[in-house]
DNA sequence: TTATTCAACTAACAACCGTTAGTTTTGCAA
DNA sequence: TTGCAAAACTAACGGTTGTTAGTTGAATAA
């Protein structure tokens, strides 16, 4: 399975899903064509087909490479001695990161997954309900510290990633202000929220 | 325009439209078919015909009947002498109000829109860029009377909007948690995270 | 040179799409 | 009972979709 590359020279493929992936983010999965798809690549779009093994396979490269960079990260923090205050401060971080510098992949991954086939399907939303778990627990460890506000762990999670999230709205307004102003807002926002 | 009614009798346009929400938001507007949405309906996909006028139309009501709907109560809202917290907290009980009795609606507008076709997109996307500004001179005025933290009021507005769509993540998930409790949480993380 | 692989091409298929035209059924008002 | 309009039907059209088959030229390895 491709990984996408962030730096170097491109392979072919690498250039598909890149442009794949910026088409998805702004037509959606089923708007996009291979056709489309093939003419912003100068080529034909049975050409494609030398690449890749099928269109659903270009949303499942892009979703599962959004997952397992998440994932790897969530790892390491929860390795890190750091209190939870710290370890969330550090993940959203990586979130807004993310967002940022892979905005496309992210975008798609966030809003296009139902479209996956099985049994992709069921293993990107266990993935995803494992990642959102393991986020809770440190959650919880703040609220047992008595460094969190008494709120359901899984509330506030799900609070938080799509708090992150709003950055995404943001990319397409004004850009009046530096987008490493709006990560900083954003976080105080939230780590006030939560703090006792 | 019809508009889409919560309780009574429910003309056969106002169970098309309820159904076509249903299946937009699980299969999102390209995904489904007319065919498939007729299915459902027990009707053939011409029958459709007779009701309604395009497959585009369906989403357009969907999408301004939320519109409207969240418009006229921010009017509401605004013309209130309460301080700007109290507003705020009013508008956040209405979007979550609306995101539980309206889901369907709510989760299509939110994700769907891009697929309006002109003049109904600028005209979705204008109403909406005021929402967030008459949203935003509220949260500013928090922020002149010293009520609220100095952040920047449009970041501060996405990142509210954004928070209370986590209960769109809420609803798919079977955890034993009464929605009003996932309400009162998200109220205090966003309210205290706002708070001065 | 020769053989092989790679990556592009043209052409086309089978399925499905939203939608239209024309027709038949249904239910109510007269 | 008749007349009429609403709302269902059947059939099909023109276009688009993802994908396959088979071919061709260029680059690479022997």
């Amino acid at each position: 399975m491709a990984r996408l590359k962030t730096s170097g020279i491109q392979s072919r493929k690498e250039q598909i899903l890149d442009q794949a992936a910026a088409l998805f983010k702004t037509k959606g999965f089923n708007a996009t064509t291979m056709r489309h798809l093939a003419e912003h690549l100068q080529m034909e779009a049975a050409s494609l087909y030398n690449h890749i093994s099928s269109k659903e396979e270009l949303l499942r490269d892009i979703c599962f490479f959004v997952a397992d960079q998440f994932n790897e990260h969530l790892a390491q923090i929860e390795a890190d001695p750091f209190p939870p205050a710290q370890k969330i401060e550090n993940l959203l971080r990586f979130h807004i990161h993310m967002l940022i510098t892979r905005h496309n992949e992210v975008y798609v991954s966030n809003r296009d997954w139902k479209h996956l086939k099985e049994p992709h399907l069921s293993n990107f939303l266990q993935t995803r309900r494992q990642y959102e778990n393991r986020l809770a627990a440190i959650v919880q460890q703040g609220i047992e510290l008595g460094q969190f506000r008494r709120v359901h762990p899984h509330v506030a999670t799900l609070a938080m990633l799509s708090t992150v999230r709003s950055i995404e709205y943001w990319q397409r307004s004004k850009r009046q202000i530096s987008s490493r102003q709006v990560a900083e807002d954003l976080i105080t926002l939230i780590l006030k929220g939560m703090e006792q």
